[in-house]
DNA sequence: TTATTAACACAACTAAGTTGCAAATATAAC
DNA sequence: GTTATATTTGCAACTTAGTTGTGTTAATAA
């Protein structure tokens, strides 16, 4: 069970990730919200978005959290995941819109994947 | 330029790759050898031992930094990942020996990436 | 309006990894 | 073999992301 009550912080908080158009780590949050509230608070908040699924997490660099607002989070399909890209230039941090098939392993059960791809951005790219 | 100097500490770090078909965390050879050297040392030297390519490494789950020794490490080829594959049982990590075409992305230039599958291993899948 | 309990701030903590510096030691030069 | 020198090491202190416990605040239900 996660999200039950609308606080001024949650709704803070949903509102930085429809502004940016891509994925928030939760360091990136308190720098701009942690005047506002305590990390613990940001942190919470992201644990219970993801519960409820309005929020995905994935890792990015240096095993920094990210969290990206989940559209056709399609996830419960484990054959199937959607890469995440990191530019290594300005840090952004973005879902990409391609499904990679991950072939059969014999022997092995797989439960869950991530796919991080870093590089030059659209911007940082010229 | 990283490994100079053959030191017993080497000897014995490079001793716990060979032992074992997979991978090692920082966390696991300071559990094993930390009572021989300093974890600084054990981080300093797979530092270098990444530096000159003998070992790989990737972010396993929790963000904790994994290191394996480079077979076919084909890594220039940006195109291509072999996806690595840690068991949310047993917590082991290895190179699963696939190779993943990325498909190539418009306007961005992909420089590394990296891809976890977690599920059951060989062993903890019965 | 009051009662209930989730959400909060705060401080203290954890765990992985890093840094600076003096001491130890592997290698090169003799 | 001995000495010189520069790499490697140990140690302690630090950094940074994230967690935990507790008493207080505030959103919602009654």
């Amino acid at each position: 069970m996660g999200i039950i009550r609308k606080t001024k912080s949650l709704e803070l908080i949903l509102n930085e990730f429809n502004k940016i158009n891509g994925a928030l780590s939760a360091k990136k949050l308190i720098e701009q919200l942690g005047h506002k509230f305590n990390k613990t608070t940001i942190y919470r908040i992201l644990d219970k978005l993801e519960e409820d699924r309005i929020l995905h997490s994935f890792l990015g660099k240096n095993g920094l959290k990210w969290y990206v607002k989940c559209k056709d989070c399609s996830s419960n399909n484990y054959q199937d995941v959607h890469p995440h890209f990191q530019c290594s230039d300005c840090g952004k941090v973005d879902c990409l819109d391609i499904s990679i098939t991950i072939p059969k392993i014999p022997n092995r059960k797989i439960e869950f994947s991530q796919f991080l791809i870093q590089g030059k951005c659209e911007e940082c790219i010229i």
